[in-house]
RNA sequence: GGGCGGGUGGCGAAGAGGCUAACGCUGUGGUCUGCAAAAUCACCAUUCACCGGUUCGAAUCCGGUCCCGCCCUCCA
């Protein structure tokens, strides 16, 4: 379950700013969220409670605190008694003693110690509001969470995550409301990931910059934003700069060109075979599969079990590299060993298909053409310039001449795939003439507007370079 | 001032007492190619911020020093 605090000090003061109802913005900013978590491919959780629809489980919590002793009211307000919990800093390694030393804080004189902190938070004056047992008010911040994790998941639950900047005091504060309400353990295992920089400025949830994500997500492809993400461990910190996104993209690219050279060996994208085949490379594979897994399960070491795949890539490649397309045991080989190469790369969720990001190049590779047949034209190569012309008609393409050069119209966009295809043909025809420098030309061009040709032995292959 | 975490090759990043200190990027050389690209093969840290200590053995444990980050608020 992932929850979301819909009442809080900072989406009341924003909403007053812009003069919109705290409900109705931190519906939006869910909304936005979702956005980009499902652009990263993060699942959804099963349930997404939120604060303003459990008001009164959370009062009758605190009902349940005030009647043990944990807390007090004091003037509409409602307050942990820190001290009735001797265990509290168990968490963040604090003692009490500590946070005296270190308050640097005017302190509340209501409050019976200045630890203390709110349960329940009296309305002021234009905040939104519910009835409880001490007047309108509003959950302070921590015991929401307490609450519904509870609630959905039982008083005593296996992980709870967060940012390592919430340790203190919100984790704290979580535990010490549950358990002094339950008696029993709270948590398991508390999973704290490392602070996100963009070009080493703090990201958080908090409202304002967590639309840089956004930011990053229209330079990047989600899947390299993904293998970035994942690239490092959770606990370490993490700094998004254009550098080293590049970098994960070349990274990323390595592990794609597997699946790629295996499709092309194998002649499809089905890759599970029947035959089970005794190989060296089933056998590695196995064995890095095994590690793989062992490096997921010592607290989820995404960046060591990427390494294994990456080995395993190498085994691939290398297996491709020396073996013989005609023969079928090699693609039953083959196609066991990128199976589960597959299955891997599908665990931590990085080989997501974003073939439809090259579309927006269309305009770009069709002057290529343009300018192709203007040259030929010039060139009195007439059956080249016509045939390049039919072609552009045949996918309802209109080649205008006028006399300060031609132009291209079209109602709907043609499939790149299909131009990129013709125009790997086109390439091929020059080389079997030997014009070469026409070939050549070629495919400098396409670089140029983002599109790579190799040769292979299988063929031409064209890849679109994402930006 | 107090608490917590961290400093590993040109860069990113695993490793947490004993296999050659993973893996990626970059770089260098070879194979392949008309030339490329991709792929492939080989090479690139006698050393893990610094100084001591424990141990047969330390990047990993202990003490100290120097840097860096986060937290110490009724901010989710």
């Amino acid at each position: 379950m992932q929850n979301f605090t819909d009442v809080d000090d900072k989406i009341i003061n924003r909403a007053r700013e812009e003069g919109d109802d705290p409900i109705k913005l931190a519906e939006h900013y869910i909304h936005e969220y979702f956005i980009d978590a499902d652009a990263l491919g993060i699942n959804r959780a099963d349930i997404h409670p939120r604060v303003s629809e459990h008001i009164p489980q959370i009062i009758a919590v605190i009902e349940g605190l005030i009647a043990k002793g944990y807390a007090y009211e004091v003037d509409g307000d409602v307050y942990f008694r820190v001290k009735s919990f001797p265990e509290y800093g168990k968490l963040s390694g604090r003692s009490l003693d500590d946070m005296l030393a270190g308050a640097r804080v005017e302190i509340d004189e209501r409050k019976e110690a200045p630890v203390d902190f709110a349960l329940w938070k009296q309305a002021k004056p234009g905040e939104p509001y519910w009835g409880s047992p001490w007047g309108a008010g509003r959950p302070g911040w921590h015991i929401e969470c307490s609450v519904m994790s509870t609630q959905y998941l039982g008083e005593t639950f296996d992980i709870h995550g967060g940012g390592a900047d919430l340790i203190f005091p919100h984790h704290e504060n979580e535990i010490a409301q549950a358990e002094a309400y339950t008696g029993k353990p709270f948590v398991n295992y508390w999973m704290h990931n490392g602070f996100i920089t963009v070009n080493s400025e703090k990201m958080s949830k908090s409202l304002g910059n967590f639309f840089i994500l956004r930011d990053i997500l229209a330079r990047f492809p989600q899947d390299v934003v993904r293998y970035y993400l994942i690239a490092t461990h959770y606990r370490s910190p993490l700094d998004f700069d254009d550098g080293k996104l590049e970098e994960a993209r070349k990274a990323l690219g390595r592990l794609k060109t597997t699946m790629l050279l295996a499709e092309e060996f194998l002649g499809g994208t089905e890759f599970r075979t029947t035959a089970v085949v005794e190989a060296e490379l089933i056998t590695r594979g196995m064995e890095l599969q095994e590690k793989f897994i062992g490096a997921m399960d010592d607290d989820f070491n995404s960046a060591k079990a990427l390494g294994y795949l990456f080995e395993l890539s190498h085994q691939i490649n290398a297996f491709i590299a020396g073996a013989d397309y005609n023969r079928e045991t090699d693609k039953a080989i083959l196609g066991q060993a990128v199976e589960i190469f597959h299955n891997l790369g599908g665990v931590l969720g990085i080989f997501m298909d974003t073939k439809t990001v090259g579309q927006h190049r269309v305009d770009d590779v069709l002057s290529i053409i343009l300018d192709m047949r203007d040259g030929a034209r010039q060139d009195k190569n007439y059956a080249l310039a016509d045939s390049l012309r039919d072609f552009l008609n045949h996918h309802h393409i209109k080649v205008e001449d006028k006399a300060n050069g031609s132009q291209v119209r079209y109602e709907k966009a043609p499939e790149i795939d299909e131009i990129l295809n013709f125009l790997s043909a086109l390439r091929q025809n020059f080389k079997v003439n030997k014009e070469y420098e026409r070939a050549d030309r070629l495919r400098e061009e396409l670089k140029n507007a983002g599109v790579t040709l190799k040769d292979t032995k299988e063929g031409v292959r064209w890849k679109i370079v994402d930006t």
